[in-house]
DNA sequence: TAAACTAGTTTATAATATAAACCAAATAAC
DNA sequence: GTTATTTGGTTTATATTATAAACTAGTTTA
């Protein structure tokens, strides 16, 4: 039975590179709807995907409000992946 | 994007699961052979999944050893489904 | 009979997740 | 025009969880 990578094998770091892996990009404020997650929470879990190197967070200007823009780096999507490879060990799939 | 279930998601919990979903049933020696895990985190997460209802747990005699046997429950079983079906929700498969 | 091993449990600690409190800027209301 | 209110977050405190270390009780071996 393969290792769970701690940093995916949790439900709102993995909600939002899930997301993430899907699209382009994605902003804060989408990210929170979608998950449904408070902002501080989110706000964290972003920071340990971006400190693990998995997601680069841009901070810019739309007009003259802040944006906080995610993106899934290309470690981030391979360290997915392999989540994905490992957990279907554990799921019989 | 679906709960997953906490009691489930967590990786050694996750490894008893899946090896008890696939088998009559299994001793304590054999799940910690197959999890690599140790006694003590062990024996904390079978509690849990008993006390969870998700498994129960029988202590008998082989001999004049202990030994201590885990089963799957049906509830338990149902529940393992349900986190494979919103985890799928989660891994785009 | 003392040392070492087996089969666990309990407890202390480290790590994690989460929410609450906070902050700064922008917009809306009075 | 200044005082709420909202938006878009961050920081910090707390509760929960995971994990290992220490412990117990019985068993086998030397």
């Amino acid at each position: 039975m393969k290792e769970l990578d701690p940093i995916l094998h949790s439900q709102l770091r993995l909600a939002v590179m899930s997301i993430l892996m899907n699209v382009e990009e994605a902003d804060f404020v989408y990210l929170k709807e979608q998950t449904e997650s408070t902002a501080g929470n989110l706000s964290v879990q972003i920071d340990k995907l971006s400190n693990a190197g998995y997601i680069t967070v841009t901070k810019g200007f739309v007009g003259k409000k802040t944006r906080t823009t995610c993106q899934v780096t290309e470690q981030g999507r391979k360290a997915f992946e392999e989540y994905v490879e490992a957990l279907k060990g554990y799921l019989n799939l």
